[in-house]
DNA sequence: GGAGTTCCTTGATGTGTCTCAATTGTTAAG
DNA sequence: CTTAACAATTGAGACACATCAAGGAACTCC
């Protein structure tokens, strides 16, 4: 499987080299799709990829526009979200380091995106993207397998938008933090919350005064910490998970 | 493409007798994951499908049991959920013939499903359905491609399941299965409504009351004429498009 | 360091939907 | 045809969350 290239590899003193730029320093990779293809195959990938920084508040992918473009996030935090014509706002998710984002392979993007803080990213065009899923298999499968948690992770927030509680909501959204920081090797105690109490509103479809006031009354019931800006303590995880109902 | 069966085909005065059964006479076949397959190698897939026809109400995937099967709908109507601990429930979708179920390639079902009405469908091993998306890749893009669907669907029911009114909702409702009869043949205008009112509001995220208050409230406000049971004519679709709010 | 902006919190009030309860309509069984 | 079980409708009242409004905290920009 490893076809010709381990000979190249080992024929040279420090096989980190061989890796091309950008994908040498890549900490995301191991999380992302890029980790489907061998080290000596990623050129091809790097090839079409160029590295991205976006700006805090940018609108990088708008909802119905021609889906030229797929993304890894590498750094900082997006919100994928649609909206109603008269201005709702619904977010469908978040994005991390090593998130995948333009899973939707049709012709126009199904959501807008907004960098939530400073975001770097890998930009593929869809195209080459496409053409090189024949020469992978592997990546197909990564892809199916992203979307299959995709799609596990949609199911489970249709149960929070159309069953929860408002408390069951943010109790949820916390352990989901915490959980997602631990899997790409955070803290799960202190979770750091990136985005706006606007933006977890329209995560968990509440209003900004719901969320809140949600908090205060975690804090005042001893589920919760708030001591600085944008970072949440767990002091009681087991009595938060009992909240959430079950993730 | 078509490989050395195409001969095989025209020695023969009928193609169609290659047709392996059950396949031949499946009229959910070019809606669904086994279009992707050429009718000479349909045989391979044959063997491992098995016909089941499964009784209104038999719940025939448990949340959280081992994935062993997957299932393509040929007739009937299946209702998908999920289950809080204190038994509230979210139907995280409707599937009609053509449909496909168990895209989670994951070890484990993520959510239970019922039969609403008599189901027919065939039913893949699991492992023997993975074995074969490396000799057909089609199917495999395929999957992918309905991935991208249901991951867009599921989008859209958040955005209707955390920021829509109790009339968006139902208005939704009715226009999304109006459209999905269409796009299998059937007709737009007379919805016919195979699940009960309960498993409509489970599946808007409404109780059973709001949403029969909201039908009679379409009815007396002219969109919609409720005369048999479980029918719904669209007496006016564009002013049902207006209230709600972009499909 | 002050002014502007954005973000967060808290209070008072309103309302859309839920809950509880009863009635009617529909389907299936005997 | 009668009865039972289930499904749908309707009403009265309650409540969780939304809306409207104001004040305070944190951050940015000269």
């Amino acid at each position: 499987m490893k076809s010709a290239c381990a000979q190249q590899v080992q024929s040279l003193s420090s096989g980190k080299e061989l890796l091309p730029e950008p994908c040498a320093a890549c900490a995301a990779r191991v999380l992302s799709v890029c980790d489907a293809i061998d080290d000596c195959d990623l050129d091809r990938l790097a090839a079409i990829t160029s590295v991205q920084d976006i700006a805090r508040h940018q609108i990088f992918v708008t909802e119905g526009d021609p889906a030229d473009h797929l993304f890894n996030v590498t750094d900082g935090t997006v919100k994928v979200y649609k909206l109603l014509p008269d201005g709702r706002q619904q977010i469908t998710g978040f994005l991390f380091a090593g998130d995948f984002l333009g899973l939707s392979f049709l012709e126009r993007y199904g959501c807008s995106a907004e960098a939530v803080t400073l975001v770097r990213c890998c930009r593929f065009p869809r195209k080459q993207f496409a053409a090189m899923l024949t020469d992978f298999p592997g990546i197909e499968q990564r892809l199916l397998g992203i979307a299959s948690n995709e799609l596990a992770a949609a199911q489970d927030h249709m149960v929070l938008l159309g069953r929860k509680t408002a408390r069951e909501r943010v109790s949820t959204f916390l352990l989901m933090l915490s959980r997602r920081a631990a899997r790409s090797g955070g803290t799960t105690d202190p979770v750091i919350l990136p985005m706006t109490r606007t933006d977890i509103a329209d995560y968990l479809g509440l209003t900004v005064e719901t969320v809140s006031r949600t908090f205060t009354h975690l804090k005042k019931g001893g589920f919760i910490e708030l001591r600085e800006a944008g970072i949440v303590h767990l002091s009681n995880l087991s009595a938060l998970e009992d909240l959430s109902q079950g993730f």
